[in-house]
RNA sequence: GGGGACGUGGCGGAACCGGUAGACGCAGCGGACUUAAAAUCCGCUUUUCGCAAGGAAGUGUGGGUUCGAGUCCCACCGUCCCCACCA
């Protein structure tokens, strides 16, 4: 054979694989373990290049493990659940479940093409009841041990689809089907009880040493940890009864206490709404200021705004001094105590505040090299160092001294404690959505919310749902939700709320580590957790990777798992992008119908049907509204795998992005055919001369200066 | 507003601990093979001066440390990413 062919080589060996199973995990093997694993696709019904090149790095990583003499496990499933098969079902009226097992098939045949050393054996998809019912029954325990819970929160709300929508799926303040301004409703909804590792999640960071540190200082920016001072302002005079004795607020300056001009809640702080229910003003002020989009552009702009309650509280330091209670539309009720005292002279936004309301500044910081007779603030707070002064028992310290002095006394005269508060929220779990998993609990009349019993998972979603209106699919199907009460056998209903997809995608490494196992987490996993090599896009160095971390030692805690964490090893690989081409209209035109042509070093572009020149953009992320994505089936259909997986992890650095580029794959694709033939003429194992190349021997090769140069010899 | 990463030929990029800048690939130029082309193979290819031998400059800009800086330090310019009314 003169030259590779692919489409003869390739199907030989991939049968070959497949015959002598070499792909697949040996539970009883003497060898160490190694378990490679690439973020398991969404069943979007094609494969794209970046998946493509995803797949092929942890294939590399498999075999060169194997190789080096591991026992290795390198699973594939599908994270299935999720908006776009409703979409299409609302959009053409297809079935969600024939529409995702449809593309699986489509995908499944399409990555088996690339000749991944994959286990097959383990495949599952997350929409699978064997899947899903072991994660209603986790979540069971982990509501056992007060990890699940349902509580009253603001969520996104989206007035149109009549749904709750994750804060990714606000773009610009509106939802982005809807387009639909969202609001901020208040909700029941169940959450997992993440903050209660906040901290330990967070000391893992450290130990993780096989992370990229981008994404452990994400994760640590995101829980966001800090020091401060919870204090309580008590009420003077005639406060309403039902308010308590005062306003306990959250600070990280108790150094600035003596600055303090005024108290702030938020518009959905207990008070707030208290105070709303008796003055209509009030009411309006918290209704409007709870419209108030999250988009980037609306808090840029977002005016400081204030409603004066006309309560006052004494200062817990200075027992003569009065400060009024304002509810403000900057202060979030789920951060800190929803609470803050406003020290304008040294927080930008308490100075904003400040000055619209005619509020006194007093700076208590001074800056070094500043006279404290002449010092005064006008346009900015100072938020730098310095020495503390008009501050009592504070003056003359440097901040960080006055900070642990004012707790200290805080402590001391009983009002307040030392606080550290995080910045990560709990997990809200509850989606509206018909394709999803379940929650399983029951809500009865009687008896409150009731668990599933365990015999009864899983609760499967029905066969037919209708997604061609808006709203939850399950809360209006016509039998589903009616159930008798496993607690007292009346008349009850199912939860119609499914998990957020990110539960899906977990805790489904431990599955794969024993996917048939009756438990949800089987005796194997003991053997191939932790994960030992983890390949996934940066998109997700947040979100899944977080949430896989809190799941892995809640499920420890529950004794299902022995390990603190999921991933040993991370890897975020770059995007594959592409050049973009536009008609002088604007239109974007796929690469396929564009013939580039060279003139010297400059390129130019023209409509390969018409030759109607066309503008060359820049390499930008792969999209369908650009035209410029390239499938990787008709990569390989040409150049074949070698040269398709060459190419991808080549041209450019893994955990960089890559530009697709023709000449690039045919450059990849002329070395993979120069490595053939340089193999094709030697002479055969058995002796003899090779066809069409003399009696050549490959030392005669090697030393003919023909050919590659010899590897440079390394250390 | 806060945090972080990165700036090297026409292009993607290499240079590991501070020690020959530009590996490898693409594009380009020249040659071999061929009636011719494709394919393949060989050579050249940072810029600039020079017929050549050879010289000079050169890693975003300006400083600094060092025998020696793409690499370390400071400032600036530019690009990208994450978070964001988080008290």
């Amino acid at each position: 054979m003169a030259r590779y062919d692919p489409k003869q080589v390739e199907p030989k060996w991939r049968a070959a694989w497949d015959q002598a199973g070499v792909d697949r995990a040996r539970e009883y093997d003497a060898r160490p373990k190694f378990y490679a694993l690439e973020m398991f696709p969404y069943p979007s019904g094609r494969l794209h290049v970046g998946h493509a090149r995803n797949y092929a790095m942890g294939d590399v990583n498999a075999r060169f493990q194997r190789a080096r003499g591991f026992s290795v496990l390198h699973p594939m499933g599908w994270d299935a659940f999720g908006l776009p098969a409703e979409n299409a079902a609302a959009e053409r009226g297809v079935d969600p479940r024939q529409w995702t097992l449809g593309n699986i098939e489509v995908m499944r045949v399409e990555l088996r093409r690339l000749g991944l050393a994959i286990d097959w054996s383990r495949e599952f998809a997350t929409c699978n009841p064997d899947y899903y019912g072991h994660q209603q029954a986790w979540f069971l325990k982990l509501w056992k041990r007060g990890l699940a819970y349902r509580k009253e929160g603001l969520v996104n709300w989206d007035p149109v689809d009549m749904t709750v929508l994750a804060n990714e799926q606000v773009i610009d303040g509106r939802g982005w089907r809807s387009d639909a301004p969202v609001e901020r409703r208040k909700l029941t909804q169940w959450f997992l009880r993440i903050t209660a590792y906040a901290d330990e999640l967070l000391g893992g960071l450290k130990g993780l040493d096989r992370w990229p540190d981008k994404v452990k200082l994400m994760q640590e920016n995101w829980i966001g940890r800090s020091v401060g001072l919870e204090l309580r302002f008590d009420f003077t005079g005639e406060a309403p009864a039902d308010a308590g004795p005062g306003v306990t607020v959250y600070t990280t300056r108790p150094d600035t206490l003596y600055g303090a001009s005024f108290l702030a809640v938020a518009p959905d702080h207990p008070l707030a709404e208290l105070i709303a229910g008796r003055d209509e003003r009030a009411a309006e002020f918290v209704a409007r200021a709870r419209r108030g989009g999250t988009s980037e552009a609306e808090i840029e702009s977002a005016e400081k705004r204030g409603f004066d309650t006309g309560l006052t509280v004494v200062h817990p330091f200075a027992p003569e001094r009065r400060l009024p209670v304002w509810i403000a539309n900057f202060v979030l009720m789920d951060y800190g105590t929803g609470a803050i005292f406003g020290c304008p002279a040294h927080d930008q936004r308490d100075l904003e505040f400040a000055r619209k309301y005619r509020l006194p500044v007093t700076p208590v910081v001074l800056p070094a090299g500043e006279d404290p007779a002449r010092f005064s603030i006008v346009d900015e707070a100072w938020t730098g160092p310095g020495r503390i002064y008009n501050s009592a028992f504070m003056d003359g310290m440097d901040v960080e001294a006055a900070k642990a002095a004012a707790v200290a006394r805080a402590e001391a005269e009983g009002g307040g404690k030392g606080a550290v508060v995080y910045r990560l929220r709990d997990w809200g779990v509850s989606r509206q959505r018909g394709w999803g998993c379940p929650i399983p609990f029951i809500h009865c009349p009687a008896c409150g919310v009731v668990p599933v019993p365990e015999a009864d998972l899983p609760v499967r979603l029905p066969e037919s749902l209708d997604f061609t209106r808006p709203g939850n699919p399950l809360a209006r199907h016509p039998t589903w939700k009616h159930v008798a009460c496993p607690s007292c056998g009346g008349p009850a209903e199912r939860e119609t709320d499914t998990f957020d997809t990110f539960v899906d995608s977990s805790w489904y490494f431990a599955r794969f580590a024993d996917a048939h196992a009756e438990a949800p987490i089987g005796p194997a996993a003991k053997r191939w957790l932790p994960v030992d090599q983890y390949i996934g896009g940066i998109e997700h160095a947040v979100l899944h990777l977080l949430y896989a971390r809190f799941v892995t030692r809640a499920l420890r805690d529950e004794g299902l798992l022995d390990i603190d964490e999921p991933f040993a090893g991370l890897f975020t690989q770059g995007m594959v992008t592409h050049e973009t081409y536009r008609r002088q209209n604007g239109e974007w035109v796929e690469p396929r119908e564009v013939k580039i042509v060279s003139e010297g070093a400059t390129r130019r572009a023209r409509d390969a049907a018409t030759g109607e020149p066309l503008v060359i953009g820049d390499p930008v992320k792969m999209s369908k509204s650009k035209r410029n994505v390239i499938a990787p089936a008709e990569i390989v259909d040409i150049y074949g795998v070698d040269a398709t997986r060459l190419f991808l992890l080549s041209d450019s650095p893994p955990d960089r992005d890559v530009q697709w580029t023709t000449a690039g794959v045919e450059g990849a694709s002329r070395l993979v055919n120069r490595i053939w033939a340089e193999f094709d003429s030697l002479p055969p194992l058995g002796g003899g001369p090779a066809p069409g190349s003399g009696a050549r021997r490959p030392e005669d090769k090697l030393r003919s200066g023909g050919g590659l140069p010899p590897p440079p010899l390394r250390g």
